[in-house]
DNA sequence: GGCATATAATAAGCTTGCTTATGATTCCCG
DNA sequence: CGGGAATCATAAGCAAGCTTATTATATGCC
């Protein structure tokens, strides 16, 4: 039992992840939107007024790699990049009215996404799924952030 | 509750990932290898004679995903591919000699990334993640496969 | 005030994914 | 047995990640 999370579950992450992505694309695709643009848009959405490091930080992505994203939500008129009056080396990120459908749309594409993939799992279920996720995404990024090979003393707690 | 889950699932997944990939990419760049290559290698061990379209059904890559990350383990002298006598089309993957110590060390270094990722979670709750994810991996499979609102005429395409 | 350092955004170039297309086989049906 | 269709591997070109480096601006220390 140990032995198989111990063995799979590196992988079989990064094997759902593959898929989700496939799916998601091809599904966001109808709306002229790729999935990793979608994220930056819904967290823009959630938020406004963001600067990009703060967004880059909670997509867990690069500055640089936003950046481009952002480019195209620009360029298709989602969102708008505005001058910070205080600071000038940074861009706050709004969104533009003509996201307005664009995010109706999408949040239902994501209800239905998140049903398909999650059926026959039980909303409590569910719900711990979602809690552990997070759980582990601060453990990797606690990982990360120490420098490698620290002593730690942790090992193996969870087997 | 559900709603979190709902607006929150897809994304934490995708983020998650995305940190995963950069802690194992780091950590396995210690024996020179991708964690991409990685995942390859690991499945050759494990099933040795695959061809490429097998192979790459069970990592949910496309071939030619797949031929790349290949010619960078031949040309690290980690597999080979060995043509198949009855079908000339076809390559069959081998390890070869000099990939044993490092599947050694990777071994231990999968099961370290395993238990930094999964600390403060318990082994049952462990095993349980790991079922319902492969479960959602099924479930997504399962939707790509057949068209939203089809009616699935569902061919065995592998098995 | 003025220089050293830090931070925000971007640029260049690589990897790993994808889609679509191509060439070489093999399989199947008529 | 012969030709169309399917299958296997690969190629070309794009998307979205990364690292490292560059430019512009702010901040802190003396």
């Amino acid at each position: 039992m140990r032995g198989s999370v111990d063995t799979e579950f590196m992988f079989t992450l990064g094997e759902l992840f593959r898929l989700i992505r496939v799916y998601a694309d091809k599904e966001a695709a109808r709306y002229g939107i790729t999935r990793a643009q979608w994220a930056v848009l819904s967290k823009v959405e959630r938020q406004e007024g963001l600067k990009q490091t703060e967004l880059a930080e909670l997509l867990e992505m690069q500055p640089i790699t936003l950046t481009r994203l952002i480019d195209k939500l620009c360029d298709n008129g989602w969102i708008e990049r505005r001058s910070d009056d205080n600071d000038r080396r940074v861009n706050r990120l709004y969104l533009k009215k003509a996201a307005r459908p664009l995010l109706g749309k999408l949040a239902g594409l994501r209800s239905e996404l998140t049903a398909t993939a999650l059926e026959g799992i039980s909303p409590t279920d569910a719900h711990r799924l979602l809690t552990q996720l997070e759980s582990i995404k601060e453990n990797v990024r606690n990982a990360i952030q120490s420098p490698a090979g620290e002593p730690s003393r942790k090992e193996q707690r969870y087997g």
